[in-house]
DNA sequence: CGCATTTGACCCGCGC
DNA sequence: GCGCGGGTCAAATGCG
């Protein structure tokens, strides 16, 4: 983990999409790009150098552990965040990252031990 | 006093 | 058209 802030937020650039812009014409709701990650933590808050604001929680089909979901308490930062526990190993952590930060890390995040696996979710436009 | 967390309700899309 | 699963909101509460 020698630059985690970059393997964590890449530079997610180009999909820039208009909050109040749901007019029945085009532009349907674009899809904020989602990056996923599993991490080995024990504890389901990752601090990665943001403020988040959980706003829900709900219990997952065929999962023993519910599902956390995280907002961005940032002026204008509409990025989501969603906390989820694998089935069976309750030590690997889900964490999935939806939308692009404006703004940058406040505070040093060290909280990222061991990154299992990666993945860039495209969406589905 | 301000803010983050909590929990239930509500809403939406999809499949049957 | 209804039921299920998933996602978000919102009021209340607790804590710093």
């Amino acid at each position: 983990m020698e630059d985690r802030s970059e393997v964590l937020f890449p530079s997610f650039h180009g999909v820039e999409e208009e909050e109040e812009e749901k007019h029945k014409s085009r532009k349907k709701k674009e899809r904020e790009p989602r990056f996923a990650f599993q991490t080995r933590s024990q504890v389901d808050i990752l601090d990665d150098g943001y403020r988040w604001r959980k706003y829900g929680q709900k219990a997952v089909k065929n999962n023993p552990f519910p599902r956390s979901y995280y907002k961005c308490t940032e002026k204008g930062c509409r990025v989501k965040k969603q906390v989820q526990r694998l089935s069976g190993d309750e030590g690997v952590v889900v964490t999935t990252y939806q939308g692009v930060h404006t703004h940058p890390v406040d505070k040093p995040s060290d909280n990222f031990h061991h990154i299992l696996t990666q993945m860039h979710i495209f969406p589905p436009i």
